[in-house]
Formats: structure tokens, sequence, C-alpha cells
DNA sequence: CTAATATTGATAACTATTATCAATATAACA
DNA sequence: TGTTATATTGATAATAGTTATCAATATTAG
């Protein structure tokens, strides 16, 4: 689960698209392989303004886009609120417990529920690629 | 299920609040307990348009809110795009398989993965509420 | 080195939602 | 019923988040 692995799928697949090395996509890769969980656009452009001053918001906006095309991040909209995302690689596939009352996240992840979940959507002639699963409610700190 | 107690439920809740009859009110909710599963704000604001001509966009969002607020609807987000809202009140809880190409929904449910899914947030300290669960991949027409 | 073109950064445009506010409608009460 | 306080409306401005535009620049293949 290095960096360098993650860095490979990502300029091999930029390669593989006819596109082009910069020093901004190595900044912002760099950036976000260093970062949280759960890190928002202006979190990541503000991190990388630090190490590059004169990157713009668009830049890191399109390449974050461009991570997670080639499925190294995740994008996740909780409510109303802007999206975040999260590194794929190297991080296993989770849900989520998100307290509505601090916004907190936990991840979680029960092996059953997954089945469970194949299952229904076999029953229903429904090829399943990918889920979500967000359970809202209070964590222990705030009640 | 019939519409009288979702009509009642509404003008209950807006008289505990203090709030007032109107025309409007009585036009949207008729509209929106009239309309298929999955309406959007614009479809709703179409719709009530035509029994009511002179209402304005931001009255149909205002009070779509408050029949959120009061239980009788439901927002729910997929992807980027605007926001839908189904009938909550005479319908089951549900989860959604959505297909990634032609956008339509199922809806399903599962006993089974409810239930775990409570014992999960118990096992992790955490209060459930409600839950989005969606599931995305590719229906039986698109493939 | 050169040419073709992908990328960048600044910013405008866009989409969906929410706030503002004067005019009006509603409901409580005299 | 008439009066009054104020909730509601409708039009539109403002906002937030995201995406598109475009001239200048950087990268890559040859």
């Amino acid at each position: 689960m290095g960096k360098t692995e993650a860095r490979d799928i990502f300029f091999n697949y930029i390669k593989e698209k006819g596109l082009r090395y910069t020093k901004q996509r190595e900044a912002i890769l760099g950036a976000f392989l260093a970062s949280g969980k759960h890190i928002t656009i202006d979190d990541l452009y503000t991190a990388v303004k630090k190490t590059n001053q004169d990157i713009g918001y668009a830049t890191v906006h399109r390449n974050l886009k461009l991570m997670t095309e080639c499925g190294l991040a995740d994008e996740i909209k909780i409510g109303s609120h802007k999206a975040r995302f999260e590194q794929k690689y190297g991080h296993e596939h989770h849900d989520h417990l998100i307290c509505m009352k601090c916004g907190r996240f936990i991840e979680v992840h029960d092996e059953k529920i997954e089945k469970l979940q194949g299952k229904l959507a076999e029953a229903n002639d429904f090829v399943p690629m990918r889920h979500k699963l967000e359970i809202y409610g209070m964590c222990k700190k705030c009640r």
C-alpha cells in the first residue's frame, strides 16, 4: 500500500489516456496521499498551496476528479454538505456511521451485510458495482 | 394510508408550529401526494402550476421542505443530480438499486440487512436513527 | 528544436438551493 | 365583523459548490 504504487496507478492512467505529467499533478497526488480521511477539495487546495503557491483551485478540482476516475479516490456526499474524497487505494471498502450532531464519521464494515446486498441485487436482476451505506444517528460522545 | 391522513399530519404540524393554512399549501400537498415516486422540486412545481398558475418556485420549495420536516416526504440525493423527494407516508422504508446507465431506481427491502445494520451501529456505540443504502450498478434492461 | 496539443490559472458561468423583502393573506381577538 | 399582528407569498437576489472558458504556458513526440 505504498505511495509509490498509488503514484504508479495515477500516472499509468494519465499515460494511457494520452495525458501529460505535470508538477501540479505530482503535488496534488502527493498532498492527497498524505492527507487524512475524507478531505474536501478546499482542504486539499489549502494543503497543496503550502508547497505550490501558484496552483489554482480548478487544477486541484480537475485532478481530484482524475484520481477518482482511476480508482484512487472515492467521492462521498453527506447530506447537503460539500463533497468529500477519501483514499481508496490501500484502504478496504467500508460504510459510514455519521453522527447527526457533530458530523463525525465512523468507518465500519460487515461482511454479512455485504453478502446480503449482493443477493438482494441479484434477486432483482441487477448487477451491483458499488454501493453506499450510511447510517445516521448519534455517536457516543453526543448523547 | 389515505390522503386524508397525510393531509392531517401536514396541517396538524402546521398548526402546532403556529403556522397558517394557505391555498398554496393545500395545492402543493395535493400535487405531492398525487405524484409518483421520486419527484424533483421542478416536477412538483410544474405539476402545481397546472391548477395554480400564480404559484412561485420558492413556495413549492419551502413547503416541500416542510413536508419533509413533518415526515411526509424524504429527501434523497443521487450522485450530483438534483434532490428528489419521495412519499414516506403510507410507504414502507426501502433502499434503492440505482442503475448507473438509465438512472432508474428499484426499491428494495431486506429485513436481515436492516437488523444487521442495527447490530453494527450498536457494536460501535452508535444510536442509529435512519439510514440510506444505495446500490449502484446495471439494471436488467441496460445490459 | 519544433509543432501539436494538453494543462494551467483566473475567472466567468452554471446549477441547485436558500435568503430577502415588500405586498398580501391569515388567524386571533376585541 | 373589524382590527391587528404576523406568517406567507412570489419575484428575485444571493449563495455555495462545481464546472466551463480561454489565452498563456508547458509537455511530449518526432
